[in-house]
DNA sequence: AATGAATGAGCTTTCATTCAT
DNA sequence: GATGAATGAAAGCTCATTCAT
């Protein structure tokens, strides 16, 4: 790699960590481009070579970031001897929601933006060389393994994602309507129930 | 009521009307305070008399279309003789996410914003007249009206609320997975699964 | 005239002034909306209280002070007593050329964008309570003093127009083909040429 | 020719024909370096090889263009039979006119820059093989051919010259004070007076 | 000669807030 | 209470120019 371009990638990425750590701690709307490159010690311009505005950084950060969080859940789920569908999901779930306990920051930056359409849609495009996509990489080869032929698997995945995702929100942030560590018995019950719904008959 | 008082009322209201008009129409980052006053025929000075800023408004607003939403299910409801504890739940469920599905500027201002946790704690403060706490007045009466003593009532309606409005979000927004109507069914099945989980044993 | 009203017409003429003195001397290209607000004064977002952008000042600008010279040629011809029609255009001329020797920054200002086309179009907006339009209210009125019927007045009045502006132009900035003065002579020849040219048969 | 030379030529003429499409199309104020570099497909840098700033590119755009616009009215002459002084001068304004009022980019850009003073100073200079001085190479020949000794005419062909550009513009443009074709006889009338108050006496 | 990443001064424009009327 | 002219900090973004490669 020269060095030009060795240059490049630290500046890209200086840029995005600074993003990510001024965006979690003041949020988007209070974080200026001043502030990013400032912190970043890069100048104005450098920016815009590299992004089109505050949101398209937003938009790259989000799916590195929410990608690492699928990844490292499983990583970690491959070093269990979990063999049942649903308590792998369950294991990935209160792997990540413990992730996110520890890195309110980043909850705020992901929750605001991410539902299932959008990570479903935008978990293709691989950002980083390590980026996976959790709904074919991960989730469609759980299926498989488990030889289970679930009804509407698509949707038994987004509502688990939709239900985890707002009331894992709700619950870090406000402790409503119990803390996390309450929280997660009924939400796995709940995780059971779905696929339950989804077996075949 | 006087001629000032009623004055002062016609323009709180016409305040908060355009501002809902315009957050839904350019949502609020894009609205500013000029917009609100130029469209609503008042000063600029005007605007501070009633309101702090944009968030203040924008959360009074909040709070008051929520409780429309769950007051016009509620009185559909009575208008139908469903008896069953979760049919009742459903069939307000549907109702919201089909006025949601007529007007999507809504739906995108009370998303961001209005979690289980912000709607039970701000659901007791009366913003008019014909404000209604949801969870106090509707809910606890019905699962009181249902005879039924399930365990976590709070958490089961948590659960239901984000699982629903994460949901119907994306359904509605994204039609991702599935387009409102066919994601009903669904949820009505994942409603009647969680409740079922909070029977007594 | 309220106090609020007598301000506001201050603020607003002293943009106009410094825009002016700005725009002759360094070029509108060269002049930032930031240097007319520190000039005149005011704070940057008094500007475009009454402005949308540097070119509308600009054009506001050019059709008061063209305006402004047409009417010092006039009141200056009415204190002579010349009574035939090519000379007392000529005389005109010349007096605006002086006029605009005296001023070359008013001159550059206005012949870049000054046509004819667009001298007539804008000319009957007025723009301040003096403001004449001079095709209509003196060019129209000394053609029918003249009593002589010609032809095609408005195609002879604009050859006259592009032919003195054009030429003046070079000569005055340039001392192309020759220095005003020694212009002149053969200006007013061609002027007398040119009406000859549209008497009646 | 070498191919290095040949590399730079090619370089040199694509910035030079890529300068004139965007200025034409955009104007020059915005039309960035950037943009031509781009549409051209050089690299930034190459820019400043061979061009000082953007209006240093198009003075030597307006150079060249001018002289083809001569040269080409020239040719186009010398393929009539007309001999007379007067009817020469006329063919080639017309020959002119018509083809500005074909590529109206060019005469946008041609315009506001090409006053007689300009275009005497710096048609001596060859920008090109084929650039030719008018005022030296094709009028005094012209003038030479006719056999007559004309009073002052330098200052004939500059009232001639800013006479039909200024009118010329306002009519493409504008349509002012008529269109272009009913236009043209005026000026040839004007121009036929106008070389008659040059005749010797 | 040619490149193009990097710079940072400087631009236009917006807008929440104030306060004299 | 109501007004709206005035403010000026601060935002996003551009772009001519440089210079190490």
């Amino acid at each position: 790699m020269g060095k030009t371009e060795d240059n490049k990638k630290k500046k890209y990425e200086s840029l995005l960590n600074t993003a990510l750590e001024l965006f979690t701690a003041k949020g988007i709307n209070n974080t200026s481009i001043s502030d990013i490159v400032d912190h970043a010690g890069v100048a104005k311009g450098t920016f815009y070579l590299y992004f089109k505005d505050k949101y398209d950084i937003r938009s790259k950060l989000i799916m590195h970031r929410s990608s690492r969080l699928f990844i490292d859940a499983h990583k970690a789920l491959s070093q269990t001897d979990i063999t049942d569908f649903s308590e792998k999901l369950i294991f990935i779930v209160d792997h990540i929601l413990d992730e996110l306990n520890e890195n309110r920051g980043l909850l705020t930056l992901l929750y605001k933006d991410l539902s299932w359409a959008v990570l479903k849609k935008n978990m293709t495009i691989r950002h980083f060389d390590d980026d996976v996509n959790f709904y074919e990489d991960v989730y469609q080869k759980m299926i498989l393994d488990s030889g289970i032929e679930f009804k509407d698997p698509e949707i038994m995945m987004a509502m688990i994602f939709e239900l985890v995702g707002s009331s894992g929100y709700s619950s870090i942030i406000y402790g409503e309507p119990v803390p996390l560590e309450a929280l997660k018995p009924h939400l796995a019950d709940a995780i059971r129930a779905i696929i339950k719904l989804h077996l075949p008959a």
